[in-house]
RNA sequence: GCGAGAGUGGCGGAAUUGGCAGACGCGCCAGACUUAGGAUCUGGUGGGCAACCGUGGGGGUUCAACUCCCCCCUCUCGCACCA
């Protein structure tokens, strides 16, 4: 040891280990044999330089890939490009780069960041989705969902950005305003292709009960977008008309308190029934809710509540009663039929309305054993309880009554049951350049006509102008517009509207079990192998859109007999988000860390203060390059930080300091393996046998260990805990080291260390695996350390000799004892009344209970 | 407002089934080695002089509560006129 040991360099071993990997082909799947585990995390969108989150997402994703590599499983652990986006437009418009150019060039930037980090990606199954070979199948697939009638064109109100000239999926209007330019959004009626979404709503929902992999959080917020509601469609006649007016209510049993009726002002029956002499206030309130919904809805229940009289009445179903029939600005077209029955007893919008207005509040349900006096009540009674003024159905409770009430209507022809949905379809149209084209033509002749298979792909044209105004892009594009009918053969047209990138999204896992398929989007018998995604890994941000959106695909899919599974991804672990505290200088606002070095405004010197800890963003300049980090670092420090932080759900805190002291834990293993190398490899394994004294307690601390990690990483994917019991073994191999003192590699000592040493680098390897290759090829071995068996551990190891157990009084911890593992009751009470701390708070005091769980803990109490 | 999650040392976090609160790391303090150390190794580190007190606050169950029950406070996220 007393020679200088030789520095741990990550630079040269992370690019050794990384040129291994990449010239072997060492994470190349095998087709097809044994236990299979798919692990995926969500692809990118090549922005051009990879961000923290990504650091994040793909460590946690490759921990598991290469355990369960170690542990003998057939692992899919694929890459690739959500390649198509307005990013790419934008830097065509702004600096004159055609998009493929710039997505393709910061592909392969990205692509080589990646490689940096040395993640265990199956590269040959690569797929971009903004290549002519893959969004052939987006567009192969739209045919299918055309031709069954889960894809079609209707008009519709869609969210326009004027200044941008574009529809925005609604994501993308932040308050009312364009994400891009803040101009308020526009409301506008064009022509949209949609995909039936709907039709699986029931199927969506009910399987969020067969996701028990799922964070129930993402279930929620699944169901709250779905949005079932069970109730009746119930007919109200217009008065003097033929007509009636359709509402949707889930409360049937309220139907007797029924004292007017509310339309959305956007309700086509408005303008029909107003009474002349109220069409101008009519249509100056209609308007004037136009404009405020244009300028986003004010939230929720603050908003007054407000509404017009027609003019007209309705009548009753079941009573018959003449009821007024008011636009109000709380009632969405959008929802339901546009139209609600007005309850205001049990209602508290239609309360509120009502007290404004001065309508009758009429009680139809009473709780237990109350009367409510509609004189005197402050808010709506909207639980259930028992029908009063109800007519034949007084006295029963309400929640039966509502299926009676149903019947009653059903029978009458008034009414009948029907179930709701908050969510619509999934408009797909964008009048966008740089997405995949819809491969449709219009012929004067034939109509809409879809383009054969054999002419796909309809190949997205480059010379494109772009402008950032006027329609979409490929409308003038006169080479691609112009196109001659498939079935007619005249003169026809292209739609000229690309597809929502979320399309693209949608069926990529499926496409990597067989990526370079020429006849199919994917093989069904690999899809079949493979799927589902036994772990998916990424952003809560995509909670609803992404993963509703793939789990509709992966159903309609199967309905077209592609494949045979309902849902996409068995397992999904969503991270939490990067954060680091945010910088500020009196004088220039937030800095970038490297701009605030010795804590002073590298602009002005002056002193910067350090504020709440927030997510990694541009705009507050918190962020952290992952290069710098990786170059200064290395890729092995880069992923261990980012897994010990924190637990892989929650927020990670990035900090320098902690970047430094994973760095430092690695050169303590290295130093550990490197500075007693020859003792270790000279040792033969340890292969069982009596240890004593600290031989027996390393030895046992290296199983525990084992099984400590393994199911740290198996059981709960709480990767920060497997590392920090890692860090113990180290240590307590660093307690060790002296009793090797003039040992040899003979000894039983040197066969235990060597035995802690090994766990060490295997265990290491998921999290830090550069480290974990060298270190174990110095070892000696000629099998890389991903091809080795991950280590078990041996439960007689972790048996003890002797166990100490805390002795409390009253609940206070008093003493300790040691006795044999398993001992009885009455021995450990023996051992514990004869310790001479004990006694100093137990002697002349009665002992009333005695309590010994076993091998845990005793508690007296005494008095 | 509704729904979900969280609140533990100076900081990130641990305690998996009700059983020693604070593992591991950062930071800090001390010592060793060194020409030197911001390298490395070793030790210490919740508060309090102590009895004791300590897991957002208050109550409860229990021999025993970060953990279970009730009430309240704060924060984060999602939904938000959904009939």
């Amino acid at each position: 040891m007393a020679e200088k040991t030789e520095k741990y360099d990550h630079k040269s071993i992370e690019s050794r280990w990384q040129a291994e990997w990449e010239t072997g082909g060492a994470f190349r799947t095998t087709e097809g044999h044994g236990d299979k585990y798919y692990v995926l995390e969500m692809f990118p969108y090549p922005s051009g330089k990879i961000h923290m989150g990504h650091v994040r997402n793909y460590s946690i994703g490759d921990v598991l890939a290469r355990f369960l590599m170690m542990k003998g499983k057939n692992v899919l652990h694929p890459m690739g490009w959500d390649s198509f986006g307005l990013p790419a437009e934008n830097a065509a418009i702004q600096h004159g780069i055609p998009p493929a150019k710039w997505t393709h060039e910061n592909i392969a930037n990205m692509r080589t960041q990646l490689k940096r980090m040395g993640l265990s990606y199956d590269w040959s199954r690569e797929v971009a989705t903004c290549t002519p070979e893959y969004y052939k199948w987006n567009q192969w697939l739209f045919l299918r969902l055309f031709e069954k009638g889960l894809a079609y064109k209707k008009r519709s109100s869609v969210n326009w950005c004027p200044e941008c000239a574009t529809v925005l999926a609604n994501e993308q209007v932040e308050d009312g305003e364009c994400w891009r330019c803040g101009s308020v959004v526009e409301m506008k009626e064009l022509d949209q292709w949609f995909f039936k979404i709907t039709a699986y709503a029931d199927e969506l929902l009910e399987h969020t009960n067969k996701l028990p992999g799922w964070p129930e959080r993402v279930l929620t917020m699944q169901r709250n977008w779905i949005g079932k509601s069970v109730g009746a469609e119930v007919d109200f006649k217009l008065e003097g008309s033929d007509e009636a007016i359709k509402i949707f209510t889930t409360r049937p049993d309220t139907i007797f308190g029924v004292t007017f009726m509310s339309l959305a002002p956007s309700h086509p029956f408005v303008e029909k029934i107003t009474t002349p002499e109220r069409k101008k206030e009519v249509a100056e309130f209609a308007a004037k809710v136009k404009a405020e919904a244009k300028a986003s809805r004010p939230g929720a229940d603050e908003a007054e509540k407000e509404g017009v009289f027609t003019g007209a009445y309705c009548l009753n179903p079941l009573t018959g009663e003449r009821v007024p029939v008011y636009a109000a600005n709380f009632v969405l077209m959008e929802y339901g039929t546009g139209a609600v029955m007005a309850v205001p007893a049990h209602d508290q919008r239609d309360f509120e309305f009502a007290k404004k207005y001065g309508l009758p509040i009429k009680v139809v349900i009473n709780p237990a054993g109350v009367e409510l006096d509609p004189l005197k009540m402050e808010a709506a009674f909207v639980d259930s309880g028992v029908m009063v003024n109800s007519g034949k159905f007084d006295g029963l409770p309400s929640d039966g009554a509502k299926d009676a009430i149903i019947d009653s209507l059903e029978e009458q022809g008034k009414g009948k049951r029907s179930i709701t949905y908050r969510l619509r379809d999934w408009g797909i149209s964008r009048q966008r350049y740089w997405g995949c084209p819809i491969p449709v033509i219009y012929c004067d002749k034939c109509g809409t006509v879809p383009v054969p298979d054999a002419n796909l792909p309809v190949i997205l044209p480059e010379n494109v102008n772009l402008t950032g105004k006027g329609l979409s892009p490929l409308a003038g594009a006169d080479d691609f517009v112009n196109t001659v009918c498939p079935r007619c053969g005249n003169k026809a047209r292209r739609e000229t509207d690309t597809m929502d990138t979320f399309v693209d999204s949608s069926w990529y896992f499926l496409r990597y079990t067989s990526p370079r398929n020429e006849t199919l989007p994917f093989g069904k018998d690999e899809a079949g192998y493979w799927m589902p995604v036994d772990q998916y890994i990424g952003g809560i941000e995509h909670a609803v859109m992404h993963l509703l959106y793939a789990r509709f695909f992966t159903k309609a899919l199967r309905d077209l007999g592609l494949h045979e599974i309902d849902e996409p991804f068995r397992n999904l672990l969503t991270q939490g988000m990067v954060c680091k505290e945010i910088t500020k200088c009196p004088e220039h606002g937030y800095l970038y860390p490297e701009e605030a070095a010795g804590g002073k405004c590298s602009i002005c010197s002056k002193p910067v203060s350090v504020g709440p800890v927030e997510k990694m963003s541009k705009s507050k300049k918190n962020v952290i390059d992952p290069d710098r980090i990786i170059k200064e670092y290395g890729a092995d420090t880069t992923r261990l930080f980012s897994l010990f932080a924190a637990p892989p759900e929650k927020d990670l805190d990035w900090n320098e300091e902690g970047v430094e002291g994973s760095y430092r834990f690695l050169g303590r293993v290295w130093r550990l393996v490197v500075e007693n190398l020859d003792l270790i490899s000279g040792a033969k394994a340890w292969q069982g046998g009596s240890l004593e004294g600290s031989s027996r307690e390393l030895h046992g601390a290296t199983h525990r260990t084992i099984k400590k990690v393994t199911q740290d990483i198996e059981e709960r994917q709480h990767f920060n805990t497997a590392i920090s019991s890692i860090m113990e073994l180290v240590n307590a191999s660093y307690q060790f080291m002296p009793t090797l003192n003039g040992k040899g590699a003979g000894s039983v000592e040197a066969r235990v260390f060597k035995e802690a040493a090994e766990a060490v680098v295997l265990l290491i390897a998921p999290f830090a695996p550069h480290i974990s290759e060298e270190l174990w090829s110095r070892l000696g071995s000629n099998v890389p350390v991903y091809k080795m068996k991950w280590p078990e551990w041996i439960e007689d190891a972790l048996k003890l000799d002797e166990i100490e157990i805390p002795v409390q009084v009253n609940g206070k911890v008093r003493g300790r004892v040691r006795v044999a593992p398993g001992a009885s009751e009455a021995a450990v009470k023996e051992v514990v009344l004869s310790d001479a701390k004990v006694k100093e708070f137990v002697e002349g005091k009665e002992i009333k209970k005695f309590v010994y769980v076993t091998d845990k803990i005793v508690n007296m109490v005494v008095a």
